[in-house]
DNA sequence: TAAAAATACTCCATAGGTATTTTAT
DNA sequence: ATAAAATACCTATGGAGTATTTTTA
């Protein structure tokens, strides 16, 4: 008998989908509870709030009113939300969302550790699959959160860059690149190349910057194309060629001296990790939480 | 597990009391269902919000974080409710509030009529009390809002203007006044008077436009002092003398032609009835609906 | 030690699920 | 005839009450 956030926010989604089937899929409920929370939210208000016909469902007058209260109260709770995140110390829940290969393997590992570390309580669960997977996954809301390497462009998935970061040269430790005062493009052309397979993010973004340095990446001595970045490292490590890489992904060779990392004079390779959230997502705190912490 | 609008009600509560217990008592629960609802709050902000002591209850960092959010859900609510009246057409519940005698005996039936044939389901409570009586049920929160006939001034009680009312001039059909092409305020001077008990608030009002129309109120030729509404209209209807006398109250005998009301030349006598509400009440929606209702 | 918050427990309302029926095109 | 919403029914969670214990100034 009292009206709540929940309420508002099946009736938004109902709204929204045009369907209480479908916005109860969306909202990870059974169609008769989504009937019965509206219900509840029309007998509040006395007033009926969709009409309903077997094929579609539309707002009343009295619908349309309550529209934008509905959808001011989500931006409020996710405003709280974000106002009151600095002070979280103790998160008790779920953490469940999805991420691409590479990020999996090689960037989250940190992230969680420290995350997990400030809320100790959380339980996460992480589905690494490819990104077509995640924006599926994404659309029927099989997965609240995805973290992926490139932008999704679909109308109703939202991205946002969450991590900044690096691609940079790797070569082992005696490299003759290692003798050279200052490393140029020119000089990473000289050497034998090894690279992403076709299809990957990070080649192409390796490809996007030689062009815009006036490069063709025809000029790269690719001797092997690796679909892994383990291969990679292993294969330069095994002085097989050099690699332009992701820098979060090398952290551990680094630290142990199997690998080294110059500056390319002129030449940054900056890229992001971007957030994609289905429209309509109304995102649990812990994933709020853990996409604030990552954006720092 | 979800963050709700009663949890944020009752988190500014106990902020403002500074007190659990006192919070449960202006919030009509117990002490241990309002340190739950606190205790949910906290654990899904991952952080306290209190730091109790047995004498007092202050605020941490993280509580005064949040209090502006809290008092926005308070205003949040309070404006959709409004925002949404014009389409509440079937409410259910309960509308109890209290009212001082006049305005209980006389004004509120019509009103109450219409919005009970509007809301059929809505069960109404009303205590017709005297206006101390009223302050006191509302600083203690067993009455949700009154209905009274002057301005309550208490630091904890807001009133608002909610209707309209006008005193005027009446006498039977057959007296001489019902002669003159226009009455003065001088004709009603000549004419015996019948007038309420000292401390009535509309003899106070009466007393105050004469005054302001320079005209000392011992000029009156008062007869009678009849210490309710009911009698002054019998008085008056047995010719015993004029008086002057709410609007609102007259309504039947003018219709039965058993009183007669006239304009007094320039001497309109304006008053409002005033709603009261205690500072940190959230009025249920049939009382929001009601009062929306009353102010037209 | 005394006043207030926290805890223990019990009960009940209700949210949500499954299965089924109703409804309107 | 069919797809979708409403209803019926059941279960379980949790919200709120009463009684009691714990806490700290």
């Amino acid at each position: 008998m009292a009206l709540t956030f929940h309420q508002l926010h099946i009736f938004y989604t109902v709204a929204e989908k045009g369907s209480f089937s479908v916005a109860a899929q969306a909202l990870h409920m059974t169609q008769p509870a989504v009937t019965m929370q509206v219900q509840a939210l029309e007998e509040f208000f006395g007033t009926k709030l969709f009409v309903r016909s077997p094929r579609k469902v539309e707002l009343t007058d009295s619908g349309i009113a309550l529209l934008p209260y509905a959808k001011e109260s989500l931006q409020f709770m996710q405003r709280a939300v974000t106002g009151m995140s600095a002070y979280m110390e103790n998160l008790k829940g779920q953490l469940a969302f999805g991420a691409s290969l590479t990020i999996g393997e090689y960037v989250l590992p940190r992230f969680l550790g420290m995350f997990s570390k400030q809320h100790p309580d959380i339980t996460i669960q992480l589905r690494v699959v490819n990104t077509s997977q995640l924006v599926e996954g994404l659309l029927n809301h099989q997965i609240g959160f995805a973290l992926v390497e490139a932008p999704v462009h679909h109308p109703d998935i939202v991205t946002e860059p969450v991590l900044h970061d690096e691609l940079v040269l790797i070569y082992p430790p005696g490299h003759e690149l290692a003798q050279l005062p200052r490393i140029t493009l020119e000089d990473v052309l000289q050497h034998p190349f090894i690279l992403r397979e076709k299809g990957s993010g990070t080649r192409q973004v390796i490809e996007e910057r030689l062009q815009l340095a006036g490069v063709d990446a025809e000029r790269l001595r690719v001797t092997m194309e690796l679909a892994s970045t383990g291969a990679i490292k292993s294969g330069v490590q095994a002085g097989l060629g050099i690699s332009i890489i992701s820098r979060s992904t090398i952290d551990h060779e680094l630290a142990l001296g199997l690998l080294t990392t110059r500056e390319i004079a002129g030449c940054k390779i900056d890229r992001h990790f971007y957030s994609a959230v289905h429209r309509s997502a109304l995102l649990p705190l812990a994933a709020q939480t853990f996409l604030h912490f990552l954006r720092q």
